[in-house]
RNA sequence: GGCAGCAUGGCCAAGUGGUAAGGCAGAGGUCUGCAAAACCUCCAUCCCCAGUUCAAAUCUGGGUGCUGCCUCCA
């Protein structure tokens, strides 16, 4: 079964085909650079960011470009705002951007064009649209010609008709601009400088781009005509990236993109998420300042998990209770991976360094099925499943080490197996640090711990139970976790 | 009002005609002074109605509810 991708086109799965063998152009709507980005920020880049790292897995060689829109009216009322310029403020968000995704380990892009650094590619798509009349300038905006491209409304399925009828009351709005329009659906290409604002020398006087413009000028400036996949939010299908195809197809009369893929929003309490709405979570408060249903602190990799355990097409609920829920499920999948760290030494394997994918021997069934369900538009929830399968043998293995010491499965398909799981997990940008199992020092020496032990151990002879639990109640608060066993001395470890 | 999509257990969620994966949480049991671990067991007929079929959560039709887009938006 070849991998297979929803296409938004054709709102099908197609079977996946590139333009060249086992080459992707990728190309994903980046953000416009005018504040902190939010969970449903996260929830797209982390999707994007596990589709590219999936196909590469897969064999492809992956060109992933992701731009940043540097030039828009927010930035310019962020900047008024903050008493600073455009061009600080797209600086601060950006640096702010590559912060918090860092953090959720989203790898970067191969490039991440401005809209500022494209102006010249801006104008020539702009002239060239405007000499096969498919733009006309008015009073120094240029504006698209949206009735002159019979495709139009193929990506998000409506007909110009529709968005007359539904537009109604709107469209007579006093827009001073809507009036310069030859039909209310044209869109701006070029939009003529306003006092004060940065602007551009242009053919049709001073001004600066329309938002739309950007993304078909620098997907034909950094990969070409025609790409792969172009991807991004849902709340893009219309008007973005109908009328980037508007642009690009009728500029070049070739596709623009084979795929277009886009993901689901993030709701809260039933709402999209969005800055308009104002009912946001941003990612660094997200990770920094909230606590879950266990008053736990959010570890970047739950929010990862949490992302991925829903289908991306369709909406997801944040909520307490579903972050904490994740919250837990990433314990179980990161006690698996720290388990060759922790256990591998005790174990008598040679290495410990985790061999990269086509090494492993004994576990193809794990990967295929695996692959099959990934394979399937997709499917990280599906191949979540196999992680968790391989995470939670390691985990009670390791369980049994830690309590009993004697575990009888063979230790190399224990390496094998643990070795799975972090290529697999490793795919859908599941990635643990081994400094982890360094415990911060507590406050308890090993001799006090012990000291402590003995204590208890005789209260417990003389059945003082009292004694003995508020002993064990301070040594839990202290992190150490105290084991009995019938016959032997207690044992205790550092959590 | 128009367009698109979604509706599975307490929560998240898989399943695309063959008799309901997985995760989280929960219950009972063995063990145990307590705790931990391990092991065993239990926990849904898939929004409603009608239809197609030997067989439907899965297909068709009609309802109902929810969401997104139609304005900047991941």
């Amino acid at each position: 079964m070849p991998l297979t991708i929803y296409n938004t086109l054709s709102r099908t799965k197609e079977p996946f085909q590139t333009l060249t063998p086992n080459q992707v152009k990728m190309y994903c709507c980046g953000v416009t650079v005018y504040d902190y980005c939010h969970l449903g920020h996260a929830r797209s880049y982390i999707v994007w960011d596990s589709v590219r790292r999936y196909l590469q897995w897969r064999g492809y060689t992956v060109e992933y470009v992701q731009n940043f829109t540097d030039i828009d009216d927010k930035i310019l009322k962020r900047a008024d705002l903050e008493h600073s310029s455009m061009t600080a403020v797209a600086e601060k968000y950006t640096a702010a951007y590559f912060e918090d995704l860092h953090r959720l380990n989203v790898r970067d892009a191969d490039s991440y064009p401005l809209a500022t650094g494209h102006i010249q590619e801006i104008q020539d798509l702009v002239t060239d649209l405007e000499h096969k009349g498919f733009a006309y300038a008015v009073d120094g905006d240029v504006y698209f010609r949206v009735r002159k491209f019979a495709e139009y409304g193929k990506l998000s399925q409506r007909h110009l008709d529709d968005l007359q009828a539904g537009a109604g009351d709107r469209v007579e709005a006093a827009d001073p601009d809507q009036i310069k329009k030859e039909y209310p659906f044209d869109f701006a290409l070029w939009k003529a400088a306003k006092p004060g604002e940065p602007s551009w020398e242009s053919p049709w006087g001073n001004g600066r781009p329309g938002w739309h413009i950007e993304c078909s000028a620098m997907i034909q400036k950094q990969l070409g005509e025609t790409i792969d996949i172009h991807c991004g939010g849902g709340d893009l299908v219309f008007p973005h990236h109908e009328n980037e195809i508007a642009q690009s197809e009728c500029a070049h009369d070739r596709p623009l993109s084979t795929y277009w893929m886009h993901n689901g929003m993030v709701k809260l309490s039933g709402e999209k998420m969005s800055k308009s709405l104002g009912n946001f979570i941003t990612i660094r408060k997200l990770l920094d300042d909230y606590r879950d249903g266990n008053d736990h602190q959010i570890d970047p990799m739950t929010v990862r998990l949490f992302v991925l355990t829903a289908q991306y097409r369709k909406p997801m609920d944040f909520s307490d209770a579903s972050i904490t829920a994740a919250g837990q499920s990433w314990q179980t999948i990161k006690d698996g991976l720290l388990f060759g760290y922790e256990f591998g030494e005790r174990l008598g394997w040679a290495d410990l360094a985790p061999i990269r994918s086509g090494a492993i021997s004994t576990t193809t069934e794990e990967v295929d099925r695996f692959r099959t369900a990934v394979d399937d538009d997709f499917n990280f929830a599906e191949g979540l499943v196999v992680v968790f399968e391989l995470a939670k043998e390691l985990r009670k293995v390791g369980n049994i080490i830690t309590h009993d010491s004697e575990q009888t499965v063979d230790p190399n398909l224990l390496r094998d197996k643990w070795q799975t799981l972090i290529e697999l997990a490793g795919v859908l940008g599941l990635e643990v640090n081994p400094d982890e199992l360094k415990v911060e020092t507590t406050g308890l020496s090993d001799e006090a711990i012990e000291s402590l032990l003995t204590e208890r151990q005789i209260a417990r002879a003389n059945k003082d139970f009292a004694t003995s639990d508020r002993i064990r109640a301070q040594l839990t608060e202290e992190k150490i976790v105290v084991i009995d066993k019938a016959g032997v001395p207690s044992t205790w470890y550092r959590s």
